[in-house]
DNA sequence: TGCGTTTATATCGTGTACGATACAAATATA
DNA sequence: TATATTTGTATCGTACACGATATAAACGCA
């Protein structure tokens, strides 16, 4: 019965959706603490690893359209957390530098990732489990980006 | 080196946030045939399992909160997809129920989750492997929203 | 060298999400 | 039964996401 298929139990896109926002609802007291939201957490992230990135740079990392990076980090930078600077070489080119708060937000992220394995680990979720999942869903980001390359490339 | 713990890479919830966002993606074209959003299409399910039900109640089975739900049900109602009544017998009640194109929509959305999967199939991704991923999300929504209600208690 | 094309970023419009808050109806209880 | 409390829904403000579009700088090439 095609019915069946219908059914929200049956989908595996629903659980990975509210997965996906229940995570950040439980990053979210961690974040407040350093006045940031989810997706600011991941450019800072980008930019702890290397500093001095384009916005296409950090738009590729995260999988992002330009056009929602380019607002959040005109936010960021309101908030002193980074600059935006033309290069000089390119003008088309906006390259993004850490402020010192910025830098010192790190400090406070450290526990962060820890904090959120131990909600997991508390609840007999193991480890390897943890890991698996991961590298299952970093097979499917390469599909699923993959697949709509491919809309974009035959249209 | 603790450092290690902030890289991207490392993290299990960038990859869960990338694939949601992906997977709406690629439900996007169809989803766009039938004139609705990700979220309605959800609203959808959960009202052809079971019309008429309560605003509550239907977020309550998204795991979304009626502020999120009450407006996308209005945009639903003005595109003719569903009715919102008051229920004549406690005036706080809104009741949401199907209209005659809500049904018909659901006739188009059958083929759905089976192209989804193919997609994955296509890659090589085992039918098993799917099924374990919905299992373990289940398991990490039982605890997550446990873990969002202890908070909201302690309060 | 002039001009069409590509590239990098940004703006606009629409639709979520969600915390905080509002508000009326229903309920509990003194 | 009058009032405090709870319940169900909705409004408001802020921050994403993303398709469509704009725009200026850089590039390619006749």
């Amino acid at each position: 019965m095609d019915d069946e298929q219908l059914r929200l139990n049956n989908q595996v896109c629903f659980p990975i959706y509210s997965v996906s926002r229940l995570l950040t609802k439980a990053y979210k007291p961690y974040l407040d603490d350093m006045g940031i939201t989810y997706p600011q957490y991941l450019v800072l992230m980008v930019l702890w690893e290397n500093d001095g990135q384009t916005v296409n740079q950090i738009s590729e990392k995260l999988l992002l359209n330009t056009n929602t990076v380019s607002p959040l980090l005109k936010r960021m930078e309101k908030a002193n957390i980074l600059e935006r600077n033309r290069s000089s070489t390119d003008e088309r080119i906006v390259i993004v530098n850490l402020t010192e708060k910025g830098w010192e937000l790190k400090k406070k992220a450290l526990v962060i990732p820890e904090k959120l394995l131990d909600i997991l680990l508390a609840r007999n979720v193991q480890l390897s489990e943890v890991l698996d999942l991961k590298d299952m869903l970093n097979e499917w980001i390469q599909i699923l980006s993959d697949d709509n390359l491919n809309k974009s490339n035959t249209k």
